[in-house]
RNA sequence: CGGGGUGUAGCUUAGCUUGGUAGAGCGCCUGGUUUGGGACCAGGAGGUCGUAGGUUCAAAUCCUAUCGCCCCGACCA
């Protein structure tokens, strides 16, 4: 039977979207449940994120934070306290409005009318409000600040549209929240946690993203500053990685948080926060797959090694899988950036070409065939993730225990060198509308091919001209760079919509 | 919430125009042959054709309503 070129069809050229949605079917990433939006995120997924979350609370801790949990729930009052806050989340909240369940007229169940809440509870879009509520009780003198605060949470936005793990109604995420006695002290902050998610994204998610801060419009509702991180997946589309907000006071005197100052004054708290969600999966699985599924990250890899036991007869079944085990078994003795290598065993009866090509698909950077062939030779066979499904190398087992933590650092490494060279190769200056227009827009109308990327161009600084933007070709400002980051971004030039003088460029795309 | 499309086994689907009471591939189960590879052979399980009405001797097929899903907008980590 000919099989086809690729593990999944259609191939990311012919048709992104369903490419993405069959990579995190086949993968066994996560699949969609019974509630519209929502997901179920399945093992080999879920690793993922418990990886992310490991290595993040490690950052944060580092960085002075520790985690506590607020509630689920949120009084409505609270969200009305905020007002830019509560006119960007109103529109996707859910709401609960009972607390009981009763036999209708029908016999049907229906929320009991008689349990009506007085003040209808309000699931987290996020939690500003009602931690900012909480800080106020804490917080009576500036020895009561800094407030550093980390929560692992799920939150709930309804969206319209949603798109597994890039944009779902629930979603896992953490949220950072700070109070501060400065300003200054905040913004630093506020910086500090743009760089350790920038650092995150570029060392264990080979994800090269942009810094910097995002426009008025595209700013966080409530916030004085949104900082974010966007990276670029292979559709050229961008996506908002991470975001650090500086609040200024806004949600300090929405939610009264003040203190007495140093020099006996009632002063508002500076406060900020900051966020990354299960998204960061999704980006990862678009920056990083291929056609034949997706490709993960050693650092993050729900599991660094798979060992696959090749038993062709019956009668070496017995030593091959003892072999298999043991291998498994010293690799798990060893340490790959501070944490034993993540080991799995597949001694499943499947077909062994079935198998191998199943853990392709799910990307483990690592898959080792030990048969009775290595037995005999003590070596095992080693295919890497990175590189063409056939190619392999057969080292011995010592050799590859000795040599496993720097092959995962090489594929690591590499991930992020095709990332980073997909992502400049996909970077452009533009310094006229016709080229900024012809570069947003598709040849084939009808079934758009990939095209565009990110560019660089000067902007007026005007709502208008972003509004026009986005209604001509759906393209946003993703962010204002952060100086220094892209050398002459900080040249001035012309508007490249409308002329006027500009005094540096930013970064335009079309983003998820 | 607007505009378009669609709903048949776990998945992909044929049949619908020209009504007669479901067929395939993949997957799954069993047995066998294989085995450094997503193999082959044989057998088997699984569908009241989204739901509710209607027309008819007879509805997956025609009509009406309703719900879900997909795509395009508005919204968005």
């Amino acid at each position: 039977m000919s099989q086809p070129t690729s593990a999944i069809s259609p191939v990311r050229s012919a048709d992104f979207a369903e490419w993405y949605q069959q990579v995190v079917r086949a993968a066994e990433l996560a699949e969609p449940s019974d509630v519209r939006g929502c997901m179920v995120i399945k093992p080999w997924g879920y690793g993922l994120w418990e990886n992310i979350q490991h290595t993040l609370d490690g950052m944060f801790k580092a960085t002075g934070h520790k985690n506590a949990y607020f509630p689920l729930f949120i009084p409505l009052s609270y969200l009305a306290k905020e007002a830019e806050h509560v006119e960007g989340f109103a529109k996707e909240c859910a709401v609960v409005t009972h607390h009981r369940l009763e036999a209708g007229p029908d016999g049907s169940l229906r929320p009991a009318p008689s349990s009506q809440l007085t003040e209808p509870l309000v699931i987290r879009p996020t939690s500003e409000t009602i931690i900012g509520a909480t800080y106020a009780k804490w917080v009576q003198s500036y020895r009561d600040l800094p407030i550093l605060i980390n929560q692992w949470a799920n939150v709930v936005r309804w969206e319209m549209r949603p798109r597994v793990f890039l944009r779902t109604a629930e979603f896992l995420w953490q949220e950072g929240h700070t109070a501060h006695e400065t300003q200054e002290e905040a913004v630093e902050e506020t910086n500090r946690m743009l760089g350790v998610y920038e650092t995150f994204a570029r060392e264990h998610l080979a994800l090269p993203v942009y810094t910097g801060e995002k426009s008025a419009g595209e700013r966080f509702p409530g916030a004085v500053q949104t900082l974010c991180i966007e990276a670029m997946v292979q559709d050229r589309k961008a996506v908002q990685a991470g975001t650090s907000h500086f609040l200024g006071q806004n949600f300090a005197k929405a939610s009264d948080i003040k203190f007495v100052s140093r020099t006996n004054t009632q002063e508002f708290a500076w406060t900020t926060s900051w966020g990354v969600s299960t998204r960061l999966i999704g980006t990862l699985i678009m920056a990083h797959g291929d056609d034949d599924g997706v490709i993960l990250p050693p650092r993050v890899a729900t599991a660094h090694v798979v060992i696959l036991p090749v038993v062709p007869k019956e009668e070496t079944r017995a030593a091959v899988l003892e072999a298999a085990h043991a291998l498994a078994a010293k690799l798990r003795a060893t340490r790959y950036h501070g944490d034993p290598i993540r080991v799995e065993v597949d001694a499943r009866d499947v077909n062994g070409g079935t198998k191998n090509w199943e853990w392709i698909k799910k990307g483990a950077p690592l898959r080792v065939e030990i048969g009775p062939r290595d037995l005999e030779k003590g070596t095992v066979a080693v295919a890497r993730r990175d590189r063409a499904h056939k190619e392999k190398t057969f080292p011995t087992h010592s050799a590859f225990l000795e040599t496993v933590g720097g092959i995962l650092d090489d594929i690591q490494a590499t991930l992020l060198a095709r990332a980073t060279a997909y992502r400049d190769e996909n970077t452009v200056r533009i310094d006229t509308k016709e080229d900024f227009y012809a570069y947003f827009t598709a040849k084939n109308p009808d079934k758009p091919e990939i095209h565009g990327g990110f560019a660089l161009a000067h902007w007026n600084g005007s709502a208008e001209v972003e509004a026009k933007i986005k209604e001509d070709l759906k393209v946003t400002i993703r962010c204002i760079p952060t100086p220094g980051q892209i050398p002459g971004a900080e040249e001035p030039g012309r508007c490249v919509i409308t002329g006027e003088p500009s005094a540096r460029r930013v970064l335009f795309a079309k983003s998820y």
